[in-house]
DNA sequence: CCAATTAATACTCATTTCGAGTATATATAT
DNA sequence: ATATATATACTCGAAATGAGTATTAATTGG
């Protein structure tokens, strides 16, 4: 065994917030450079855990506390170009026919001159919403415009992004390729859409030069359409995967509450999930599957609207963590419009 | 920003294969220590990717091919102790109410001589059952006794694991914690069996002090009951997390497959995902769902069972992965016996 | 060849969950 | 008083689930 294993650990957190029915994300945003997760180096001479770490830094960083994180993924890969081969497994976060994972890509040389850096990416909930300076909150679909569907099915998908991605199928170098890139294109934007997929669909767009990082990955300049607002390294693709996971979480784990002020109604509850799944629910059913479920319980108290009737607040009850094995919000029923 | 924040990576995986109704997982077992997963440093000069070095080094060391494989997690704890207090976040893999998070421990003074070490666990899938020299395959219930429910409720469970654990909550510090020991032994043990929680179950055994691991890492004589064959390090935490990914992972992904041999009866393909699951399912009702998901198709060729009626040869379907969302085998029938 | 055994496969049925409604109640603004 | 906005209750058919029973197809020991 070589004795010069030797790399720098980067940690990156994506801090979700969600505020007047948008989810947002704490970022670092420079007029000079693209929006930056708060990132920093876990240093091991001071921390015991990287979760330590990265609360540390993020504390100081962006002078509040985490409350709710959870690690999401380790990216330890070299350079930030797409390099054509694949020695890369069947597997991996989102898989693709082309090798990717091109994550710390450029940290390399921001941060310990030269040594490699593997980087950790964590997802970190708050309800706290006071910014600090540098740091700005920003709703995560100004990154991913084509993951909102609550209004509607976002004109771009039909628009911009399947003539590109039909393309990108056509350009495969050969039938094989070409085959594996209509089957992604096909989970990733085609009958039924999974909301859970927002890794996937980034990876293949990426890989179909669709977002800035890949012409700036591959040192070129962008020609064509670049969606959303990309982001410093891989900061993107880690909001990906953070954006993912909770989707994913949102189902079996009473994560929203996370995100909640102590006491709230039922519709800013649905809006909530709503706003992070990007998706409309049925609202009478999201109700009986809230009480169903013993996730919540009344104050009593009501809410004062401007207008319609008051709703009663709740709180969420922690005891359904004991009582249930799973107990989530399992958002089966979605629709386009509010009802 | 520190320029020592300078640690070394080490690669361990747990690579799980089913042989005659057994998970098994791939051991480096000597007689004068414990069984340890194979483990390796990360040489950043020589590989893009943590994978590629995973499969590098598990290749040289195991001589064979991974075929799926899938990050779980990364720890990066100082030391082999459990720290009393706790600056734990409130979530993490598991969480517990002491603060443990204790992985990588011993690997420091192992490896690469004084440097901090972060380690990164994979789960591998394989059907390949060749064993190299100093490796062997062991069934995971031998480090996992109380997981496997097939035949009945483990007897060890309430001979050993309860009363332990009531005395557990009983020595508990003050009566704030002992309601938190309370909750968890409720959660992991108590009504409804949920297979998914391995790592919680072990890592509330471990700090119970249930596992011979927790007294090595402290330095202690075990004494009282030692659950389980113990690892090295923190294997058996790996592992844990391991099982518990892929049982989870097995209600929305095809994964089994990755196990299977090309083609299988549906006895076969059942009794591997009990083997897993550690639990029995309906019969009828697991053909339907196999069936109605689309997850496989007949070959029209038949099995020469010893007794008994042939069945018919399946093969799984790669397509449902383009047709399906989340094709997978949700488990829901479980039954204690067969029928 | 027959009976016992082992397993495959087909079909039934009550219960629960889900998706999508309708209907009614309670506020405020004008 | 009416329009509007929301909360909340209730209904209903379709689908999924959990647990069976019944029947079929093979092998093996007499």
């Amino acid at each position: 065994m070589s004795k010069e294993t030797v790399v720098s650990i980067g940690l990156s957190a994506a801090i979700v917030a969600v505020e007047s029915e948008q989810p947002v994300v704490l970022v670092v945003a420079h007029d000079d450079s693209d929006d930056a997760l708060p990132f920093g180096p876990f240093d091991p001479a001071h921390h015991r855990t990287l979760e330590s770490g990265l609360r540390k830094w993020v504390g100081e960083q962006t002078r509040f506390d985490l409350g709710y994180t959870e690690q999401l993924y380790t990216f330890g890969d070299k350079g930030r170009h797409t390099p054509a081969g694949g020695d890369k497994g069947r597997h991996t976060p989102a898989g693709g026919d082309k090798s990717r994972h091109t994550p710390a890509a450029g940290e390399k040389d921001r941060q310990s001159g030269g040594a490699r850096v593997v980087s950790v990416g964590y997802l970190a909930l708050t309800r706290r919403v006071k910014e600090a300076p540098e740091t700005q909150w920003r709703g995560w679909y100004n990154y991913f415009p084509w993951e909102d569907w609550r209004d509607a099915r976002p004109a771009m998908i039909d628009s911009v992004i399947l003539p590109a991605l039909k393309k990108f199928v056509k350009d495969a170098p050969n039938a094989e390729s070409a085959e594996l890139r209509r089957e992604r294109l096909n989970v990733c934007f085609g009958e039924g859409w999974d909301e859970e997929r927002v890794l996937e669909r980034y990876e293949l767009l990426y890989e179909a030069g669709l977002v800035e990082e890949f012409h700036r990955d591959a040192g070129q300049v962008s020609r064509g359409p670049a969606l959303g607002t990309p982001m410093l390294f891989d900061h993107r693709r880690i909001l990906a995967t953070a954006i993912a996971r909770l989707r994913g979480k949102l189902k079996y784990r009473p994560v929203v509450f996370e995100l909640m002020s102590p006491t709230f109604t039922l519709l800013e509850l649905q809006r909530a999930v709503e706003a992070l799944a990007g998706l409309r629910l049925h609202k009478q059913n999201f109700r009986r599957l809230v009480a169903e479920q013993g996730l919540v319980e009344g104050t009593g108290k009501f809410s004062a609207p401007a207008r319609g009737r008051p709703a009663e607040l709740f709180r969420f009850r922690r005891e359904v963590l004991r009582e249930r094995p799973a107990p989530g919000l399992r958002l089966g029923s979605r629709r386009t419009r509010a009802s």
